[in-house]
DNA sequence: GATTGTTGGATTGTTGAACATTTTGTTGTT
DNA sequence: AACAACAAAATGTTCAACAATCCAACAATC
């Protein structure tokens, strides 16, 4: 099913790799924290996750995945701790873990927490660097849109609205956001479909962002509180069809 | 070390337990998930991190810990990482867990949470009950001074911010604001020394609950805003003697 | 015929032991 | 004192087993 790795004898998922880290000739002077066997695999099952390979309220099976990713059954077992706590699969005691998938309550409950750390953050006004991140997100928009890419796109705006939270200069509210934008990559598959979508976001975008250049916080504040209640109104629209 | 339970033979915190819920005469309607035997290690822990028995910094051993609850390493390892997932403890790898010791930085980082999930949801007003729920924090928290119980005084605080959040009616965030609580507890031990600490903290609920009862959202939230950055102010002052 | 046991297989929860890897402390040498 | 080699301890991971639970199919009952 996960096309992930062929053979699981030399997977590389697995621990022990070869090649001590810093090559032939360097010696590697920074430590590289490699990252443990559950964490890749965590990884991996995000991402499958997040590309819709394991599409929401699909049940993963412990057995199954530990063969097929050549690990061990206690190793699947943390790295599905690490995405139960990120909400992105929900335990069932004694049933499994299945692919979260979300109520309409739950897209209320997403934005709300989006309300309160973006706004936050937006109101905290930020460095001139955050603000110069927030309008490089707006450019990478306007050229995916140039280029047609409708994937760009949207990994843009999750730029955006990323790098919005990242002028609070909260390492903590720097990773709640992103679980949160995880979270949302579960139901933007379907919300993905119309084209004209993402072009309203653009110029809000543009908009929220000419206001922190010009240092009115509380006016781009206004406006994301503007956006992100159309944006609510729009995902629960699609998804009570 | 830890006042677990003295023989690990019939530990309660092995998962074969006797009674099915319910007691003799009543059925359980609803489905009472029994927690699994990770999850109430992690309590355990939690709960002993949360009292200072066990301190910012310290080491927590795998096996140690395995045979002193009595349940196996794998099942500690998960408590790990459900710990580690609420920042409670921190992994570095290939060396072991740690309780959590936060820097005068995680301070500032914590109050950021705080401040934008915390106002967020006074901004929004919230149900007549959850504003009750307010107040009934308030009061206990005056009965706690009344008495003279510090302690009292403490938890009855982070009930009344708790009460806050919960106005949003958000279950993300209520998750996100008890974790941060549970984070700070981690350096309350130090700043509950000092007596008459808590004492102007209680005006400043009553004003904010007051402000709130009256229907002004925006001033309860400005007030909240204001207690929160002598709060960190104090905080900040207390750990950088 | 629909509801209520019963049974067996599949899956999860947990354990215990083993081994590889990394860290760390010690020892011995220069 | 600095340094390399080595031994001990702890973690990361695997494996195999068993208990507990769930589920679906089937049998039994009214």
């Amino acid at each position: 099913m996960a096309p992930v790795n062929a053979n699981s004898e030399t997977s590389p998922l697995r621990g022990s790799s070869a090649a001590p880290q810093g090559g032939p000739a360097g010696i590697s002077r920074l430590r590289v924290a490699v990252p443990s066997v559950a964490t890749r695999v965590a990884s991996e099952l995000r991402l499958q996750i997040a590309e819709g390979v394991l599409p929401p309220g699909t049940k993963l099976k412990e057995e199954a995945l530990s063969e097929e990713l050549g690990v061990s059954r206690n190793t699947v077992r943390e790295a599905f701790a690490e995405l139960a706590s990120e909400r992105l699969v929900v335990r069932q005691p004694n049933r499994g873990v299945f692919v979260a998938s979300l109520e309409v309550s739950d897209i209320h409950d997403v934005y709300a927490v989006r309300r309160a750390i973006e706004v936050s953050a937006v109101r905290g006004g930020g460095s001139p660097e955050s603000v110069a991140a927030v309008r490089a997100a707006v450019e990478e928009g306007k050229r995916a849109a140039a280029a047609g890419d409708s994937e760009g796109l949207g990994t843009a705006n999750q730029h955006f609205h990323g790098a919005l939270v990242a002028m609070a200069g909260s390492e903590r509210l720097n990773t709640i956001m992103s679980q949160v934008l995880a979270e949302m990559r579960l139901f933007f598959h379907r919300a993905a479909i119309d084209g004209g979508f993402y072009q309203d976001y653009l110029a809000d975008n543009e908009q929220i962002c000419t206001a922190l250049e010009a240092g009115d916080a509380e006016l781009a504040a206004e406006r994301l509180l503007a956006y992100l209640a159309r944006s609510e109104a729009h995902q629960t629209a699609v998804h009570t069809s």
